[in-house]
DNA sequence: ATGCCTCAGCTCCTGAGA
């Protein structure tokens, strides 16, 4: 089974390039970040004819969330149960025994800003959540884009960028003690090249130079750490003419 | 240097992203 998250900035401008990639890219689910359109909009008919059944949760000009599956899921929920929350970010489902959690966090623009405090406040309503998933649900996938780099080599710059957005110790905490609840990061759980990263700026070539980050996760549970026999991000899409500024992770699990 | 890209929208500029 193989599970993948990618955040395409604006599924109105990428829808073409998310089917080229599911073609090529087969994966049991896919969640996706930034939609940036309302559930009117979404094209549930270009997915159906891709073998997706899919789910959104949208939201004009900003946000959005959605998640496509080969086979239905099930019990889908749209956002964090217990947490008050105006924007489209979390959207989740059962598919095939499995709990998927399709996240986008969020930004949380500086240290110090209203938006970071937010961020701070999402956060902990994500983890007291996530929690209790994990007793209901011991096979869990949380996967999205975390907008946290876990640490330095995580980074292009980890001097120049030390403490700003995604690389602050309290964003860092927070995705530490979403850990510790029992999750993985997948990524690391096999030898990756060194400066390995799912987001580069559009600005200053910052693919070419690959002056990225890795903000884009996939958490294991640890009834599925087992069973994943790899984990890795896509660049091709990244190449693409007018590509998303994230690259699609994948995760795969050995079926059980 | 608060911009360099990219996207959405009450679109010819602004806010937001990261």
């Amino acid at each position: 089974m193989k599970l993948a998250t990618w955040n395409i900035n604006s599924l109105t401008v990428r829808l073409p390039q998310v089917l080229d990639w599911l073609t090529a890219n087969p994966v049991d689910v896919l969640v996706l970040q930034e939609l940036k359109m309302t559930d009117e909009k979404f094209p549930f008919e270009a997915f159906t004819q891709a073998g997706y059944h899919a789910h959104c949760f949208g939201q004009k000009t900003y946000n959005g969330v959605a998640l496509l599956s080969k086979t239905p899921a099930t019990d889908v929920v749209k956002n964090i149960p217990g947490f008050s929350d105006d924007m489209a970010r979390v959207i989740s489902g059962t598919v095939s025994g499995v709990r998927v959690i399709g996240a986008y966090f969020p930004n949380g623009q500086e240290p110090g800003s209203d938006k970071f405090d937010y961020k701070m406040n999402w956060l902990k309503g994500l983890r007291d959540w996530v929690k209790t998933e994990l007793v209901a649900h011991p096979k869990l996938v949380l996967m999205g884009d975390y907008n946290i780099t876990f640490d330095d080599a995580d980074v292009w710059d980890p001097v120049g960028l030390k403490d700003t957005i995604h690389c602050t110790d309290e964003e860092r905490y927070h995705l530490g003690a979403l850990v510790a609840l029992g999750l993985h990061d997948a990524y690391r759980l096999f030898p990756q090249a060194e400066k390995s990263y799912s987001w580069w700026d559009y600005r200053n070539f910052g693919f070419p130079r690959n002056r990225g980050m890795r903000i884009d996760h996939i958490l294991v549970s640890n009834a599925l750490k087992s069973s994943v026999t790899g984990c890795v991000i896509d660049k091709t899409p990244r190449k693409n003419e007018r590509p998303s500024d994230h690259a699609p992770v994948i995760v795969e699990l050995l079926d059980s």
